[in-house]
RNA sequence: GGCGCUAUCGUCUAGGGGUUAGGACGUGAGAUUCUCAAUCUCAAAACCCGGGUUCGAUUCCCGGUAGCGCUACCA
């Protein structure tokens, strides 16, 4: 295959295929979403393509809920595939892979029952389980035989024993890696329902895709001598495998949907107003690093700069807590994002969040007050809380007692607030009209700004905390201005 | 139990045979300001342990320890 690139450079057989392969047991988790995030790159990077897989063999504990919340997940990331697949639509060649590999004797039938759970205590005392007794050792007549007469079975990978045989591989991130496929157990490679196991159906689409490259998680790194050896049955060259560091809690422990819940959920981060950007950004911080000073990046410059290269080896932890179920690095970088991004673009992104606040939120209202709030937010979700005082027609209430100025009584408030209504009355509502007479009405009452401006803010905003003064006035108007300051001077009263 | 992987501030990381071991988040202090933010300055904070190699190891090697992963007819 050839493609020919935008700048018209024609990319052989050495552009990569890379491919993502979830299976839809539960929500995309910010592990998965690493795993994918670093394929893209690598497919982008290179100018290679990028397959998305649904590896949805296990039918008992895959569900259509899962499928959607894979691709929402997805789908919000803005990362996009160039082809996709779905494992289940493709158990023909699973299977017809499966039964070349028999026809070859690297496979053998094991009629053992399953058997659940972990009551192999007395083997894990010894060893290394590697093989159920006899049934390697079948003849194929025997085999066929009991076959026919209808008892199910699992067949089991060949392993070659006694040559003292290396399983070898390069990993672009681990480095050479080598075991004694002596120590490698019969897997299986079809269950006694037919169905492929993970291990043969990835492989068989792996190498029928035509997949150069195997970016996924470290637990997957001793899998591949099984990986190795199946491709060798089929054979088919074995791609390049990196491994990825895994992501894991504070606890130590990988991350898991069991039991860390939502707060490994991709659409977690989505509905807390996390920005897409941010988001990928600080998952590649974690386990790869562009090996200089940067930590602000965008997709671009992500693009850019990854490389396999700059992969760790060691886990990330992302540390969140009960009390605060982001990390704080998160949360910082999406801060960054959003004051990088555009007005226009972060009040578009806000909008909805006021729509689902109940706010009515015109695209100019909205326009005006993200310039107020964007350097006061760190995520989306919190625009409502920083801005509800604009959007409501009746302010909540709030402690008349903020309305009183440091080292002041209720009656300098009082003075204040009168003072400012003749002031809002009487000015052009503008920045600079109203800092000026504003300053001066402060001097006039021999008040300084801060003493002068807090009874105003707090009978405006119903709160001390709120964005620059004459600005907020400009939002809000001259009308509702007035309106809330004889409110407070009622309050006061 | 077996096999494998890993180990630098609380967290994410840079670095590497000789460095004041760098950056970021978070934390503390200060500056600025109409409050809050934002911004700026400063501070505290790390090479898992033990051997070896070496003139010299945090860096290389070995061992230990710890953590994690795999050890399913899950993926």
């Amino acid at each position: 295959m050839r493609i020919t690139m935008p700048d018209s450079t024609v990319i052989g057989a050495a552009a990569p295929r890379v491919r993502f392969a979830p299976s839809p047991t539960g929500f995309l988790h910010v592990g998965s979403a690493r795993t994918f995030i670093f394929n893209w790159l690598y497919a982008r990077h290179n100018h290679g393509t990028m397959v998305l897989r649904l590896d949805d063999t296990d039918v008992e504990r895959n569900t259509q809920a899962s499928v959607q919340s894979i691709f929402d997940g997805l789908r919000w990331l803005g990362l996009d595939w160039d082809e996709e697949y779905k494992q289940s639509e493709r158990l023909d060649l699973h299977r017809g892979q499966a039964e070349a590999i028999f026809a070859k004797g690297l496979a053998y039938r094991d009629f053992t029952p399953a058997h659940a759970g972990d009551d192999n205590q007395s083997s894990s005392a010894q060893g290394a389980w590697l093989s159920n007794p006899g049934m390697r050792e079948l003849s194929r007549e025997e085999s066929d035989r009991r076959a026919a007469a209808g008892e199910t079975f699992a067949l089991r990978y060949r392993v070659p024993r006694g040559e003292g045989r290396v399983l070898r591989f390069v990993d672009s991130v681990y480095g050479s890696q080598t075991k004694l496929a002596d120590e490698v157990e019969d897997f299986a490679l079809l269950r006694s329902d037919g169905m492929p196991t993970y291990h043969l159906a990835s492989c068989v689409d792996d190498a029928d895709l035509g997949i150069s490259h195997i970016i996924r998680g470290q637990d997957h790194l001793t899998n591949t001598f099984k990986h190795l050896l199946i491709f060798e049955a089929l054979d088919a060259p074995p791609p390049q495998f990196a491994h990825l560091p895994l992501l894991v809690a504070p606890d130590g422990t990988k991350l898991s949907k069991r039991k860390h819940g939502p707060v490994v959920s991709v659409t977690t981060y989505r509905d807390a107003g996390f920005l897409p950007e941010a988001f990928i950004n600080f998952l590649c911080l974690l386990g790869w690093s562009p090996k200089d000073d940067r930590e602000f990046m965008t997709l671009g410059d992500l693009t850019a700069a990854f490389t396999l290269e700059g992969v760790n080896r060691a886990n990330a932890v992302v540390n969140f807590s009960e009390e605060s179920p982001f990390d704080a690095k998160a949360v910082h970088l999406n801060a960054e994002h959003i004051r990088a991004l555009p007005v226009e673009r972060l009040a578009s992104c806000l909008q909805p969040f006021f729509e689902q606040a109940g706010f009515h939120a015109t695209p100019e209202k909205v326009l005006a007050v993200t310039q107020l709030i964007r350097e006061r937010i760190k995520v989306l979700r919190e625009a409502v809380g920083a801005a509800d005082f604009f959007f409501a027609e009746e302010l909540a209430p709030y402690d008349p007692a903020e309305l009183i100025p440091q080292k002041g009584d209720a009656a300098l408030a009082r003075r204040v607030l009168e003072a400012a209504q003749q002031v809002l009355a009487a000015t052009p509502f503008d920045h600079d009209s109203l800092d000026k007479a504003l300053r001066d009405a402060a001097t006039q009452l021999g008040l300084k700004a801060g003493q002068a401006f807090q009874p105003i803010r707090v009978a405006v905003c119903g709160r001390k905390n709120a964005p620059p003064l004459f600005e907020t006035l400009v939002v809000l108007g001259r009308d509702v201005c007035l309106k809330r300051i004889g409110q407070a001077l009622t309050k006061l009263a």
